[in-house]
DNA sequence: GCCACAATCGGCCGTTCGGCCTATCGGCGC
DNA sequence: GCGCCGATAGGCCGAACGGCCGATTGTGGC
């Protein structure tokens, strides 16, 4: 049978060890890799396509959070599970807003998780009992719960690949050369990029892509 | 007399307070501040116009090194002095680049230090004797050092503001008309801007902002 | 008083951008 | 096979951008 594959982000060696161990104990899943920021978490989900990723929200660079938005945009098929210590509810809300499906407290029991995992691979959503209510009460609330619904259309392989090229600062005519297509397609993609991020600029697109580290902040 | 003003830069509460101490125990020196991150000490510095600023390399956020290169682009009259554990080439001559006026090694005395501050302040330059070699060598082995002698332009306190508005995603026409000047006026400034900056995009321009702390990454 | 410089604005002009439209080709699912 | 979709490409066109000139005003230093 085909085991869940998962991707484990957490900048704490030992506690990544330990879920490790411990997802690896119970049947049908399997961790697939480790990251230890952000921005390598989105790498490795476009590289290894995991079903789940589990996703710390305090990590270097750029945060869970972060790294949650720019999954649902490069790799939509991956579900999202924060496992945190914030029991805030603007971290919650804010994850539920960048797509994670799940929402766990690190005090969560082996069981829980492991169920956790089950389900949101299922294709539901899972949250920890008392974040659930927080939610709840949001819905109640407001009705700005509109946010939760909205769809971010995921970037294509080669949007996402133009729009780290518009990040470095280059014209469409340089990216047109550097990926040997024509500037007319550059200017179709990017088109569309724009479209989907809800920006109306390149600048505002390289913005987007250094904020969400897409590109690495460092440069190069 | 006419006290020398410091502010100190490092995310470590207790080596602030210990450095604090001890310059203020030396005649002729005031720390007039404290930054716990890049990003702070950019901000203080224009705000309190010290005479020297004290920069630990490692701090969350913008690097000393990003702080530095920043801080000499906005308030060139403010002496840089990098204050750190990291005695790597590497280091060194990227502080040296983004316009550190000395680079002392944590290890140093309290003389040694006080040393600094009074001869950057009086316009000369200090390196740890052990740095100091290395650049000798540097010089030595190639003309790249001509990079050391590259006068980054300072931005003015209007291109600064410009350049931020760039970089928030808005027109020169959104911009002009935020600030009530005709669009030909931000297309000088950015022409100008770029120019300092040795870019030529508004793209470019927008990517060096965040990059360099100038707008902060997380949006707003 | 003079000089340097920041900030403001204008004209002119070529380049780049970005929207709108249509179109071909290849893969993949039903 | 047919349809959907991503990647490729072109034409057309108005708007935005950015370089090159020059010019005025005010402020601050010498």
């Amino acid at each position: 049978m085909t085991r869940i594959r998962v991707l484990l982000a957490d900048d704490h060696d030992l506690f990544r060890s330990g879920v490790r161990r411990l997802l690896e104990s119970a049947a049908g899943l399997e961790v697939v890799g480790e990251a230890r920021t952000g921005q390598d978490a989105v790498r490795l989900v476009e590289e290894l396509a995991p079903d789940i990723v589990l996703l710390d929200i305090s990590m270097p660079g750029a945060s869970g959070i972060d790294a949650a938005r720019l999954i649902k945009t490069t790799s939509p098929r991956t579900g999202v599970i924060m496992l945190t210590v914030h029991a805030d509810e603007e971290f919650l809300f804010e994850a539920i807003k960048a797509g994670a499906m799940g929402y766990l407290l690190k005090d969560a029991s082996a069981e829980e998780l492991v169920r956790a995992i089950q389900v949101i691979y299922e294709g539901e959503g899972l949250l920890a009992p008392t974040m659930a209510a927080k939610v709840m009460r949001e819905f109640a609330r407001t009705r700005e719960t509109r946010d939760l619904g909205r769809i971010l259309t995921p970037l294509t392989h080669r949007e996402v690949e133009i729009l780290q090229h518009v990040a470095a600062g280059l014209a469409n005519k340089e990216i047109a050369h550097k990926l040997s297509i024509s500037e007319r397609t550059v200017k179709n993609h990017l088109s569309n990029i724009m479209e989907k991020l809800h920006v109306n600029s390149r600048t505002q697109a390289a913005v987007y892509a250094l904020r969400s580290g897409l590109v690495p902040p460092e440069g190069g």
